[in-house]
DNA sequence: CGGCCAATTTGATCTGGATCAATCAGCGGG
DNA sequence: CCCGCTGATTGATCCAGATCAAATTGGCCG
């Protein structure tokens, strides 16, 4: 069984202790406005599945993910779901125009985030432009994240989808300093499917093809990547 | 035929006449900014399918349009392309998180352009703390466009996507004050299907249909929607 | 006005991934 | 230790949209 992915293991009390500060937007503030971020926001738990936000729902809050895992996704009506993201530790949501969340959050392990009214925060940004340039950056990341899943989404094959997928998870763990040889993937196989627009069946189907090919083994929890490079090639092209 | 897409007619000369200054980033700005603004920034013209930017180089400008339509896209090794979407005056082309371009973006009709050098815009923004929330404002509703693109691309059938497509293009031209009964369409079949993950025939077919069941006219340069509540219920569902 | 070239439409056929349908594996509880 | 549940895998078949292949249309230029 693999670990939880959770560099943090509590940054309960301070911020100035927390240990994705680096890697999240209160990378950008200082002792003092670092106390100020402290008094205005709460962390708050989150048990596996439970609902950090709902899409339509009045955006009272913006968060940013300390640990864990969570699933960002948006529903037609009749049902039919697409996952747009997956948050780590240090991803701010938050990024949006409008007074409503327009996708869905739910953690998929355990997962705490940092929660502040949108109000406070946009209070607090407003005299802090080095803070608004990190958000900046932040907002530029995602859109970038974004268009590449576009392009995947729109033309590439199953077996490139499931590659990408692996290829750019492991390098995203690997951004929050998860380096282990086995890729961690607390997701379902459904939440993969519905983020590479693909079914569970492609999903499974696929993954079983690559351990055939010796490309990896599937293991509990995630996979572990026998031939990376090969894995790169498929993703690339 | 049907006229080109262009509230403005010139805004060559000074930014204080520019008709798309409202929607632009430049809107945050008073009459002083917007004098230094016209001072680091340079209006350029591009002849129809003439390159604005080509993904990988380094990226040394940012733009704003001012006229015409831009397609952005994204290519894979083989030639595949996914279109990411379609620039209109007002349109902020410069929120990114690296260097380089990540995508290409060129002329669909005649386009005009102010371009500023990426440094001059870093340095112009960074103590404009009205100018970066606007610039945010842009950088969170591309996002959002983006997320919307993802389920479409995804989770939604052929005929969902091209009702999708025209609902939404036609909200969009509305917003820059283009609302004649007629939906201008300046990109080819092409670039339409690139931008929803179809192929030509199939884009093709699917309108034809949609002439069939009288939910629209094809005329040149664009559709005449008949029936915009059964488009806008294919683009809902 | 006619001929050419590129874009679009239309038709026939094929296929990658979806759908439908059983298993199978892991695991928590009694 | 076994049962029952949930998620994953595997197999058989189907079909929406791709691919292959002609027409057809519409500018545009001489």
């Amino acid at each position: 069984m693999i670990r939880t992915i959770s560099p943090n293991r509590a940054s309960f009390g301070r911020c100035s202790a927390c240990t994705v500060r680096s890697l999240s937007i209160c990378n950008a503030l200082d002792q003092a406005d670092l106390a100020e971020f402290e008094r205005i926001s709460r962390h708050i738990h989150f048990a596996p599945n439970e609902a950090l936000f709902t899409a339509g729902q009045i955006a009272r809050s913006v968060h940013s993910l300390t640990a864990g895992v969570a699933r960002l996704y948006k529903l037609l009506p009749d049902g039919r779901r697409q996952v747009i993201g997956f948050a780590l530790p240090g991803d701010f949501l938050g990024v949006a125009p409008s007074d409503r969340y327009s996708f869905s959050a739910d953690a998929i392990d355990s997962v705490t985030v940092c929660r502040l009214s949108r109000e406070a925060f946009t209070h607090f940004i407003e005299q802090r432009s080095h803070f608004l340039m990190r958000i900046n950056e932040f907002a530029a990341r995602e859109l970038k994240l974004a268009q590449e899943q576009m392009l995947l989404l729109g033309r590439r094959t199953a077996e490139e989808k499931v590659a990408s997928f692996l290829v750019g998870w492991r390098q995203r763990l690997a951004q929050i300093g998860d380096e282990r040889q086995t890729i961690a993937l607390p997701m379902s196989r459904q939440d993969i499917a519905d983020y590479l627009g693909l079914t569970i069946e492609t999903v499974s189907r696929t993954l079983t093809r690559f351990e055939r090919e010796k490309m990896l083994i599937i293991v509990a929890g995630g996979v572990r990547l026998l031939d990376p490079s090969r894995a790169a090639a498929m993703a690339a092209a």
